[in-house]
DNA sequence: CGCTTAATTGACCATAATCAACCAGGGTGG
DNA sequence: CCACCCTGGTTGATTATGGTCAATTAAGCG
């Protein structure tokens, strides 16, 4: 079932109906997943992938005195560690943040696909590129962008990416991240994502209710973030 | 004529006759390069990918006020942009930092390898995953490591990645970087860095001079790192 | 209603940036 | 051969961004 993901999929170069069905046979059916709990565990070597159905989840690296980094958030349809196939053991952890459903997709079932279905092997690797990418635009964030500008970027890249999977429409949005998890995110401590977050509401930029997210101004925050979508290749691609 | 590419991929997954035939007929003659030009410019829809033969060179992106990160270091053996494959355009630019010979592989010749070597595919995917490893390494580091871990785990990962490519022997390398190129690839100022090197010496770590770099402790630096090299998959693994 | 987690705010501190000199080495032109 | 210059390295003084600690409020939830 994980439309999500040949949604996304097929949007950067068109899946046959037999690429489709090869996906569909991959993933087994859907688990349910509470909160807080690991889908991947650092350092294991698991032999499935994960395709994340509905929830958040991030991939994180720990170091010994707690403090935790996220690499990357995932939203419904993210392969979350479609690089276990040829990474073994895992150099990150993967937690769920919310309540998750996901579907596990064998090893062996997708090996088999980079066997026999190129064109979809490569939209496959296509995916691992972009989580590259996105990983490329955090450190940037990280090392040379100011808070602001930061967090600004997380949140045009957010709902760039919900969009395309249906969950971001007039950028509202649901984002049951916590400020602690947040400053995960961007390499900031809690209160300091609180004080950020305080400054994009008083410059009008965002409404941020419980989970409910409001992108008041649209323009204004692609400028402050120096936001450019390309990298997360929404348009048509020859794959 | 990429000899340590094809070193590097072989200690992952064994390459036969015909997978190092098919890549050396993917590559072109080399050429030369003086240090500081684009090999790849930002936003370009390059035709081709570029085998690293010697020098240095850096993944950067920059911003609007000139501030520039670095996400990546390439030495020799690596493909600096193989992943322009599948990403166009180009997300982020790729410069050379010392004078560098390259081989260029057109896409079409890499496009007919994953038609026709899937498992020599899946060595060049995971040759892209360790790129986006080494992406979420750096940003543990900007994000959660002090100044002095950070520096500490990049001298670590060049040092093994460059013995894997024969240019370290006990911990002995040239490192041809300017500080503030440092700064670059670590979110630092280049005063800074100066200083986080001074404190490096002072502790008796390593000795630097000009660009010749020797790590004195090398366990002593590790630690500091907290460098735990299996995001670089040195081990054999079964791609 | 009480308990727990998350958000918010303030005071103070630390890491690293910025600004500004100054020094060292290597290459160039006279 | 030497003065000059340019780049890169080194050091000091000052500033700023963001972290830490601590207390308070708000929000869910059984």
């Amino acid at each position: 079932m994980p439309n999500a993901l040949i949604e996304k999929l097929s949007r950067r170069g068109p899946l046959g109906p037999d690429e489709v069905d090869a996906l569909r046979d991959a993933t087994e059916p859907p688990i349910c997943v509470p909160a807080g709990q690991d889908l991947v565990r650092p350092h294991e070597s698991p032999s499935h992938s994960t395709v994340l159905l509905s929830g958040f989840c991030a991939r994180y690296t720990s170091l010994s005195d707690g403090r935790r980094q996220f690499t990357e958030i995932n939203i419904m349809g993210d392969f979350v560690d479609l690089h276990s196939l040829l990474m073994q053991p895992m150099d990150h952890g993967v937690v769920t943040l919310t309540p998750c459903r996901v579907a596990h997709a064998s090893h062996g079932a997708l090996r088999r696909i980079t066997q026999q279905h190129p064109h979809l092997t490569r939209l496959l690797w296509q995916d691992t590129l972009i989580d590259a990418a996105i990983h490329r635009q955090w450190l940037v964030g990280v090392g040379r962008r100011s808070g602001l500008g930061r967090f600004a970027h997380l949140l045009c890249e957010l709902d760039v990416r919900l969009a395309v999977v249906g969950q971001s429409e007039n950028h509202r949005f649901q984002l049951p991240l916590t400020q602690s998890e947040l400053g995960d995110a961007m390499g900031l401590s809690a209160v300091h994502v609180n004080r950020l977050l305080a400054d994009l509401r008083r410059e009008g930029l965002l409404q941020w209710q419980g989970q409910r997210v409001r992108i008041l101004d649209w323009e204004r925050l692609v400028d402050l973030a120096e936001f450019e979508p390309g990298y997360l290749q929404l348009a048509q691609a020859p794959a």
